[in-house]
DNA sequence: ATGAAAGCGCTAACAG
DNA sequence: CTGTTAGCGCTTTCAT
């Protein structure tokens, strides 16, 4: 079933048969017409291979993620998938396990199928080194980011998020916050701990990412004076609150929590439901992808692009109350 | 940069180039050398679009989620591309999102681009019409499968793993087992359910898929007598047992407690540590990816294919204890 | 308005 | 052992 068949039904020649099914050329309509009914009935397909080799362009992409897909990749290449097959692109998806010979692979095998362009996404917000020195198509970095400031990165805004929480602690009136977070040595602790620090009561306290870090730290924290924890996590938030709360703390009452991440299952399950910064990974995924689209249009982007993050404020913040301390 | 000029460079025609290149073909090894260092020095890479073209194979399969990918669908994926990968094949990533309309255009888009096979995955284990009737390709459902008999699916056992649960909390000697899970209407929640129920001290309680509604139930619970909760997932176990725990309840020693899923971050988090039933999704995608390129190899294994559930123990259940009550 | 023909990059059958 | 050639299915000039 190909073209040719297509043509012959309709009794024209296979150029014309492309070109009506195409609608490109001069045709009258009446022989457009013939030729898609005959497509129609034969249920023909067009063979995009044979097309792709023909106009050079696969309207393929690569994803590479790095770590394994997890929380922060779906989100991510959802947006990023999204986006491209609004633009008719499909996705190659590669899991490279953070396995540096796996990505090699993947990507040897992305430019064997003359993909259009790669995005590259995983877990951590660290800059790593680009994918590989001179690529024959566009790349585009999404929440990684490359150690090459030429390459193409899209970015949240982790400290101007860690800032948002601050004020938003601030704005509610407390005076006495608290942070505690993930692993020190951890770039997106590291960034969301500085940008907090100015605005503590005491220094960050680093751990784990992990619900019982937060019960351990919460518990540490019980006999000193704090109003507000802004956690690196809402794992962590959860944890800390957990702990609060069966200490007798009321939340948000006596002490204010917010979270980082605003991952669903956690935010709404905690109790009570987490404040959280949302690094809205969809839009992420999304504005990585566009800038891909323009690349491979032929209007790169180079650079880190820093995207905000947003607030999303549930009860854990909810009363505005008064000063209780000092 | 192709095959052409690889040849100019080694001083050999197109034809020796491809096998020298290929490893077919009879060739003098010192040719097959030096069309190789030839093919080096340039960088070449061989591209798959016309390869694709001349031999009739894509190696390309396509994954259509059928819901959004979420919890349950990423191992199922990670799974089957890590099998698919080895087997060589590339996946095109495909996110219906329950729109059925998003999903006839992806399957069109495969089509198009001739894959050698697809694989459904999807949240909802319940059976789905078939993606299309008389496929080119050969189609396995993962997980979801589908409703003609004759279709390939690979789905878990979740009675067997519900089963398993019961005889776990009746082998530590639990006779006052009540089960608490998700919405009646879910084909999961039925499933499970049936399997519970002959052991069960009262009916199951459906409700929701969520942390809120297992502590809801915990509580409509309190007043009545048992010993041991099945609950439908990890989150559902996990409201119940901390509702348990402040009305006072010892998990273990007054009421064992198992999930279902064993979802990393609820099984660990819960306090204690959640015993769980474990459908290997990823093995299931795993599974299924055998299954699609052996149908791809012409050695199709159509029908319904059950794969075990596992018990995973941890301390919500690590208590034999003496039967506590009647 | 339509058809004929060249060719995308590669492989494989067939000559030499 | 190596080169020549004919396509894979499609698009696209260029004639007609």
């Amino acid at each position: 079933m190909t073209i040719r068949d297509v043509a012959a039904a309709a009794g024209v020649s296979v150029g014309t048969a492309s070109k009506a099914l195409n609608d490109r050329g001069t045709l009258r309509a009446e022989t457009r017409q013939r030729v898609r009914d005959a497509a129609d009935r034969l249920g023909f397909e067009a063979n995009a291979v044979a097309r792709t080799l023909k106009v050079g362009r696969t309207y393929t992409v690569g994803m590479i993620t790095t770590d394994s897909i997890g929380r922060f990749s779906i989100p991510l290449m959802l947006g990023a998938e999204d986006a491209l097959g609004a633009g008719q692109m499909s996705v190659l998806l590669c899991d490279a396990r953070d396995d540096p010979i796996r990505e090699q692979y993947y990507l040897r095998t992305l430019l064997t199928r003359r993909v259009d362009g790669i995005v590259v996404t995983g877990r951590r917000a660290q800059a790593r080194p680009p994918l590989a020195p001179d690529l024959p198509v566009p790349v585009v970095y999404a929440f990684v980011s490359s150690t090459d400031p030429a390459d193409c990165s899209v970015v949240p805004d982790e400290a101007g998020g860690a800032a948002k929480a601050i004020e938003h602690l601030q704005a509610i009136g407390r005076r006495r916050i608290v942070h505690v977070t993930g692993p020190e040595h951890h770039s997106s602790a590291q960034v969301r701990a500085s940008a907090a620090v100015p605005a503590l009561v005491r220094p960050p306290l680093f751990g784990e990412w992990s619900e019982a870090w937060g019960r351990q730290a919460g518990a540490m924290l019980l006999n000193e004076e704090f109003d507000a924890v802004f956690a690196g996590s809402d794992q962590i938030a959860r944890g800390v609150v957990d702990t609060l709360r069966s200490a007798g703390r009321r939340v948000p009452e006596d002490v204010a929590v917010i979270g980082f991440d605003n991952w669903d299952v956690m935010v709404t399950a905690s109790q009570p439901p987490l404040s959280s910064v949302d690094m809205d990974l969809d839009g992420l995924g999304r504005a990585a992808a566009n800038l891909l689209l323009a690349a491979i249009n032929g209007e790169p982007a180079p650079g880190r692009h820093v995207r905000p993050c947003r607030l999303v404020l549930r009860e854990s913040t909810a009363i505005a109350g008064a000063v209780r301390l000092g």
